[in-house]
DNA sequence: TTAAAATTGATAAAGACATTCAAAATCTTT
DNA sequence: AAAGATTTTGAATGTCTTTATCAATTTTAA
């Protein structure tokens, strides 16, 4: 069995949930996918599946996962909620195209130690960040041209 | 008359839209706040000038507020857009106490230049960027003592 | 002043997400 | 393994923020 799932079951087990096939269901079609999803689009991908699960469902057990970690929220601006995995993947930023709206992960390990000490410098215990990078990509910035 | 004032009635002019009352009250209400409002709040107090304003006439002169480059749109996370003054205003990101939901303003152009050179290394022509960071803040962290 | 065009406000609509609740599934105890 | 307690599920409904519609009004250019 994969770590990640392992980390979701023992999550479950500790918050004393209960383990259903919905919930690894979900489970699986996420880690599948391996890239965002709005809600909407798990819940697809999860209908494929099992067409009988609802879409409450797949609201309610994203939000476990990512009170488990093996999810995270991001959030591009364009009022859909978006998933990746967290688990096990480092940790990275976002660059996003505001022409075609397609996303580069990033990662500045000086970023994050400035923003370590930003946050200290204030006073402030830093639990987590969201750093959002919006610009024109190689790609649009050519057929613009 | 105001600097940013002049900017918002120089953009409507180039765009060629009309200078109404209801834009010039929610203008100067915003202007006025000099703090993050939701949509909600800044609608209340624009009514408490006019009652007559409608809501609708708040969003739609807001999102003209941030075209014009007067307001900047920032998001905690809790599901409620808010915005802020943009003109005039030196560029800031925010650190979000988790607990109180109260937030500071902070800046390090350390790490803007890093953002830069990051983007730029991606091949992207950076437009803007946001960075929210979550944590606790000295008040709160003393009181869960 | 008048006509063309944009704007307004009330209302309805859309869209994402949360809640409700009876039925079903899971877990615990025996 | 049966029963009881508890949680979860799915369908529907509700809520909340934001947007669209449209007739009436206001602004602006001629």
């Amino acid at each position: 069995m994969q770590e990640a799932r392992k980390q979701f079951f023992q999550f479950l087990a500790r918050k004393k949930l209960k383990f259903t096939s919905q919930r690894g269901l979900i489970f699986d079609v996420f880690w599948h996918i391996k890239d965002h999803v709005s809600p909407e689009e798990l819940y697809n991908a999860v209908k494929q599946n099992d067409p009988r699960v609802g879409q409450a469902t797949v609201y309610r057990t994203l939000k476990l996962l990512c009170e488990s970690g093996i999810a995270r929220e991001v959030n591009f601006g364009d009022g859909v909620a978006r998933f990746e995995p967290a688990f096990g993947q480092s940790h990275h930023d976002h660059l996003i195209c505001t022409n075609c709206h397609r996303s580069v992960e990033v990662m500045d390990p000086k970023i994050e130690k400035l923003q370590e000490k930003l946050a200290r410098d204030h006073g402030f215990t830093l639990t987590g960040h969201k750093l959002y990078l919006f610009g024109i990509c190689p790609h649009c910035r050519e057929k613009a041209r």
